[in-house]
RNA sequence: GGGCCGGUAGUUCAGCGGUAUGAAUGCCUGACUUGCACUCAGGAGGCCGCGGGUUCAAAUCCCGCCCGGUCCA
């Protein structure tokens, strides 16, 4: 159910000073505000089909923009209505940890901002934020450029405090129209202001969206709600949250036949050629354009249905607009995918099968089969190099990072070629399966797991499968097919202490962190603020660190009077900082002493600092897009997760080890100081962000010289120098796209290396080489043990069919037609029997062959009949059943060839007995 | 982070408790041929990913690890 707010929400003064009087659109049932009193629906070209498109070939402004013209009229304009510019964000939304990418403007500044945390960076403020969204990708091509996965939005925002008004609904919707009427110059009564409910984000409010000749162009909205538990709560912050898309006032501005022609002009042009696309026919296209608001997948279930209503709409034959609808659409989307990929893989984006990694394989995997569709798949390279050419201009980043993009682009094709090829082969020979069961198509169990297992999507399973004459049949829920298999109840414990003891420790004062102060400091005094549950307390000041950014606890004791307990874990809880004790607990009020732990934590210190010199080198050794994935600090060994395309290799490896050290020796001071968000953002960049998600109104900003400057919490040595020695332990991949190193430092790292010479050393002795032959005589060595083992099959063979001992170690009785041979092997060896068995029953075709082999624990036997004994009847898996339980165990096998065994070792000759007896009666019942 | 699939000859894979005479392809040798291609004959090539367990017996079943793929969040 759709949650509505009374008309008084959106009842602004200026409606009524401009005679808007508020109708009831009677298809899409919503509530809009209009200046003309006739007007019957909302004018929104909806999926119901409220109103088409007019402004196609017929612009309502004075002029024609560019996207670089209206994106600067729109900041210029409120600049002049004292709003301050700020610069753009990054589209990878990396100071959230709810968010992978930018999504609307707003998303800059919540929630620290929204929340009243944080001061906005201006107030008033203009923005035109690049923003990226997946959700519509579907409708990116078929709704002519009114969806895209990358876009800019114009955000105006006004954050109005309690004690400060800025300004609210009324100066919005005055703006907006000034900007819309006297800059842009569109006739004001063809601006129609219609009623909505915007939330997302976790905030809510109540919007106007801008309809102007059927197209949304902005949203106007009103955050002052929280959404707690689906309930709306005031916040006490209400923020002025607009949203201008950019991309729809420049088409409509120029009029032209999609908003792809208006932003992509250019790049769309090229593709089209590159695709041969022929001219197509402008005046069928525009009137095609004017109902392409009716394509919009949320809506409507059924694309094909879809055209053949704006078919109807145009009168032409859907097939006809179909076939040359198609791969207009595809080179629409191909424009917007290759932006929005240069602009995310600008930002070190690395492809994977994690995380915002995975939506970028997913947009490029897209992307490819666009390509394919076009017949032009070897051009993505070139596509995008034209988008970066095109976009550095506004975006300069682009350009320096083009070459990383390229290889990121081409590392990723290469395992796009590979996963189809191996999926080419699995249909192959599915589908040769199929044929020799007659069946004619693909099960859908089949198609299910195809895709979820080996990433082929129906489609490509089609091609390789009707080649084979088997057809594909693609199920209308094939993707909630998909879904079921991966509803799994996430049993999700989370919070675990912070969440219990927050309510109780919300009144306390800001714990003093004397940590930060003087991160050497190994003792303090401190008055004990709260004790809750015998175990937890609370001090006015600290020097144990809770654990955070990677970096465990500190351990330690507190001392009082003449008791003392251990402090096994920190934490932090809101503004508090809570020691987990064991042994006796102070009073509240009473002074402590304590002390940490401080071999502990100088270690954890050294991995902290050795962590930051880490990343610096493998940037600069790897390459910008080199972003830190997550860390673990620990005493023994410590961990950096970093994203990259490639495995590392062990020379990449090395080098950075060597970089890390050799910046250890330059003996670079660590510097730490907290400055405001905003101001730390502006110095270093969104780079600070490597940790992930840094809360707070000030952070900590840890500076390695020039070496490395990340956002920190954690507690690092004064001077690179104290870390002595740095050693990388070892790499390995933990997601695609993911990397890790394990590292360590100071004597830990000494003991590493010395390790490693340990088992060196324990090599060379085992082996009896000086550690300098190591290798050479570990070849020889193996090379030797292969020729040994051929040998022994070799002799195995040979020993085998040759005449010697067969006489005497041979028993041989004749039963009927039947020649019945035994023997025990010693010492056991099966292979040898069988091997035996094999050559005696190729000479000896009348004989049955019965040999035993123990050992200590276990018997194994092996039944042989050559080929005359089983047409007289034996058969040698009904002797293996029979005997094998004599012997304790089982047996089977085929008619010529058996085995078995068991673990009675003294029950051989009662076993030979009976399988004498089971073969005599075989022979018996033959003859 | 979770689910699913896979790791056997240089390569692509079959085998899925009981002999790896494994298949195709590639490689080597020989025959045919002016030469190449084709064809034929012969041959080399396997720690069945690693480590445990179950079993008389494990490439095969179970557990853990490593490596790769893939889907979902």
């Amino acid at each position: 159910m759709k949650k509505r707010f009374p008309a008084s929400e959106y009842h602004v003064p200026f409606f009524d000073e401009n005679g808007y009087v508020r109708k009831l659109c009677p298809k899409c049932k919503e509530y809009y505000w209009t200046q003309d009193p006739k007007r019957k629906t909302c004018g929104e070209s909806t999926a119901e089909g409220c109103a088409p498109y007019t402004f196609i070939n017929n612009p309502p402004t004075k002029k024609a923009y560019s996207l670089s013209e209206m994106r600067e009229q729109f900041l210029s304009f409120f600049e002049k209505k004292r709003h301050k510019r700020i610069k753009p964000y990054p589209v990878v939304s990396r100071w959230r940890d709810d968010l992978y990418f930018t999504s609307a403007s707003i998303v800059d500044f919540q929630p620290y901002v929204t929340d009243g945390l944080v001061l906005p960076p201006a107030n008033p403020l203009v923005i035109s934020q690049p923003c990226i969204r997946f959700v519509d990708v579907d409708n990116v091509g078929p709704t002519f450029g009114r969806h895209l996965t990358i876009f800019e939005m114009g955000g105006h925002h006004a954050f109005n405090f309690p004690d400060k008004e800025v300004y609210w609904k009324d100066e919005t919707v005055r703006l907006h129209h000034e900007f819309v009427t006297k800059a842009l110059g569109i006739p004001s009564e063809e601006v129609i202001y219609k009623e909505d409910v915007w939330s997302g984000g976790g905030n809510a409010g109540p919007d106007l969206e801008t309809i102007v000749r059927g197209l949304e162009l902005a949203t106007l909205v009103f955050m002052k709600f929280k959404v707690v538990d689906g309930e709306f709560v005031e916040l006490p912050i209400r923020t002025v949250d607009t949203g201008y898309g950019i991309e729809r006032y420049t088409w409509v501005s120029q009029g032209a036949l999609s908003g792809f022609h208006a932003v992509y002009g250019k790049v769309l042009n090229e593709i089209m050629e590159m695709a041969g696309i022929k001219a197509v026919d402008e005046e069928l296209l525009a009137r095609v354009a004017a109902f392409s608001g009716r394509m919009n997948s949320e809506k409507v279930t059924n694309k094909a249905t879809a055209w053949a209503e704006v078919a109807r709409c145009i009168n032409v034959k859907p097939k006809e607009l179909g076939e040359i609808m198609a791969p207009l659409e595809n080179a629409f989307a191909v424009a917007d995918h290759t932006k929005c990929l240069a602009f995310m893989l600008a930002e070190s984006v690395v492809p994977s099968n994690v995380e915002e990694g995975y939506l970028a394989r997913l947009m490029i995997r897209r992307t490819y089969r666009l390509l394919k569709a076009l017949g032009i798949e070897d051009k993505l390279s070139e596509i995008v190099d034209l988008q970066i050419k095109t976009y550095s201009k506004d975006f300069p980043h682009l350009r320096e990072m083009r070459d990383e993009i390229q290889t990121m682009l081409s590392v990723e094709r290469e395992k796009y070629l590979q996963t189809l090829e191996r999926g080419r082969l699995l249909v192959k020979r599915i589908t040769q399966e199929l044929k020799a069961k007659k069946a004619a198509k693909v099960p859908s169990e089949t198609l299910v797991e195809l895709y979820d297992s080996h990433g082929l999507p129906p489609e490509v399973v089609r091609e390789t499968a009707t080649e084979d004459g088997v057809a594909v049949e693609v199920p209308d829920n094939f993707y909630a097919m998909i879904a079921a298999r991966h509803l799994s109840a996430e049993p999700k414990e989370k919070g675990g202490l912070a969440k219990k003891l927050e309510s109780s420790v919300a009144d306390l004062p800001e714990t003093v962190m004397l940590y930060y102060r003087n991160p050497y400091q190994t003792r303090f005094e401190a008055e004990v603020l709260r004790v809750l549950g015998d175990r937890y307390v609370v001090l006015d000041k600290t020097i144990f660190y809770p654990e955070g950014g990677g970096q465990p606890a500190d351990s330690g004791v507190l001392e009082f009077g003449d008791k003392k307990c251990r402090v096994v874990d920190v934490q932090k809880v809101g503004k508090a900082i809570v020691h987990v004790v064991d042994g006796d607990v102070p009073k509240q009020g009473v002074r402590v002493k304590g002390a940490i732990d401080w071999e502990r934590r100088y270690s954890l210190m050294k991995a902290h600092t050795a962590t930051h010199l880490i990343m610096g080198a493998a940037r600069r050794v790897l390459g910008e897009h080199v972003w830190q994935a997550g860390t673990q600090k620990d005493m023994e060994r410590s961990r950096l997760d970093i994203a990259h395309f490639r495995r590392l290799t062990l020379e990449e490896t090395q080098r950075i080890e060597e970089l890390a050290n050799k910046a250890l020796q330059e003996h670079i001071p660590v510097e730490c100081e907290w400055l405001p968000r905003t101001e730390a953002e502006t110095k270093y960049g969104f780079r600070l962000y490597q940790g992930g998600a840094v809360p707070g109104k000030e952070i900590r900003v840890v500076r390695v010289g020039d070496w490395e400057v990340e956002a920190c919490a954690g507690t690092h040595v004064r001077n690179t120098g104290e870390l002595g020695y740095l050693k990388i332990l070892h790499t390995e991949r933990v997601q695609d796209g993911r990397e890790r190193f394990v590292y360590t430092a100071g004597l830990q790292a000494v003991r590493a290396s010395q390790e490693n010479e340990r088992l060196i050393a324990k090599l060379a002795e085992i082996i009896n080489a000086p550690v300098e032959k190591l290798v050479p005589t570990t070849e020889r060595l193996l090379a030797e043990w292969k020729n040994a083992r051929k040998e022994k099959e070799q002799l195995i063979k040979e020993l085998a069919s040759g005449k010697a001992g067969y006489a005497e170690e041979m028993k041989t009785t004749v039963i009927g037609k039947v020649k019945f041979v035994t023997r025990e092997f010693e010492p056991l060896d099966v292979d040898r029997m069988i091997k035996t068995g094999e050559e005696l029953r190729r000479r000896e075709p009348d004989a049955v062959f019965f040999f035993v082999g123990k050992d200590e624990r276990t018997v194994r036997f092996v039944v042989m009949a050559g080929k005359e004994a089983v047409k007289n009847g034996a058969d040698a898996a009904e002797i293996a059943r029979t005997v094998a339980p004599v012997l304790g165990g089982g047996g089977s096998g085929r008619p010529d060839f058996a085995q078995g065994g068991g673990t009675k070792t003294d029950k051989t000759t009662e076993a030979t007995k009976i399988v004498q007896e089971t073969l005599r009666k075989q022979v018996e019942k033959t003859t």
